[in-house]
DNA sequence: TCAGTGACTGACC
DNA sequence: GGGTCAGCCACTG
């Protein structure tokens, strides 16, 4: 059975798995989706991501879109602010997009227990 | 109450 | 091989 991860708790378990993110890796926001049982809510991570300023302990320049690209980088202070956070953890970056974005990605469906364990 | 929007993704021209 | 489209669902006005 699929629990399906929807409501308030989507958000904290979005952010449960952000957190989980080793330094010097990233993820995508449909990776995370689909490690908690919503793979086509890629939107929904990417909304958890925009409310998870409130919380300074929320990696959330360690998620990226399925190509690497730092879409969300405006929503921190400054332009280039994400892609320095990422470059301070070894990640090298260039025209807002990861390069090697294979060697860095980092699945939590690969790394942490099945979510349906939970 | 309802329609519009979004830090995305996969499928389909 | 690139552009477009629909689906996902919480939040906002």
């Amino acid at each position: 059975m699929k629990p399906k991860a929807t409501t308030l708790h989507f958000f904290q378990h979005v952010y449960t798995v952000v957190r989980q993110i080793p330094a010097g890796r990233v993820t995508s926001y449909g990776a995370i989706g689909r490690y908690l049982g919503a793979p086509q809510s890629a939107r929904m991570v990417g909304w958890a991501m925009n409310a998870s300023h409130q919380d300074p302990s929320i990696p959330a320049h360690r998620v990226v879109n399925r190509v690497g690209l730092l879409t969300g980088k405006h929503h921190f202070a400054g332009s280039t602010l994400m892609q320095q956070l990422l470059e301070n953890e070894g990640v090298v970056v260039k025209n807002d997009q990861v390069q090697s974005f294979e060697k860095y990605f980092w699945d939590p469906s690969q790394h942490l227990t099945p979510w349906e364990n939970h």
